[in-house]
DNA sequence: TTTAATTAACACATATATGTGTTTATAAAA
DNA sequence: TTTTATAAACACATATATGTGTTAATTAAA
């Protein structure tokens, strides 16, 4: 099943959460991703729901939130 | 920092707590790749550590395992 | 021990995520 | 309006995950 851009439900899902969680503590993109040791431009491609990030960027991210991983599947 | 081959302890964690997941439920690797609809050896690399797997794949296997995604960081 | 089932460990091509950079769009503030 | 901050939208090279296949090692069963 190949990967269609922009047409999985979930990760639109997920990508609305991550950016819930992050505009609740009031940090940009660039400020989540330079805290995160991340490219700017990749938060905004997972919050758009344009990539199936891995565990190891998820957990790079969850730690600058400052919550457990778990929580980015809260949703 | 670039990914090395067997070194990330989390990825180490996370695979084991899927094959927990997956014995608990008396499935083999093959069963569980097949109900996946992933590759068997894809599931041996992700429980041995070896891969930082993304979002998509981690909802397939939640999905054949009948838990929610969140279950699979709970160790 | 012998067989069967399961898993590990390879190789290799392809798809996608990552990393870096630039430009455009949007929105808020001055 | 003009500036500033933020996010989106590109392009492109590189790294890594995925998918397919084969063979070796391990484990369980007969």
């Amino acid at each position: 099943m190949p990967f269609v851009k922009g047409k999985d439900n979930y990760l639109i899902e997920f990508g609305k959460n991550l950016r819930k969680l992050r505009e609740q503590r009031g940090l940009s993109q660039e400020y989540l991703a330079i805290d995160a040791n991340i490219p700017t431009n990749q938060i905004g491609r997972i919050e758009r729901g344009e990539i199936s990030t891995t565990i190891s960027t998820l957990l790079s991210i969850s730690k600058a939130l400052q919550i457990d991983i778990k929580e980015l599947f809260n949703f």
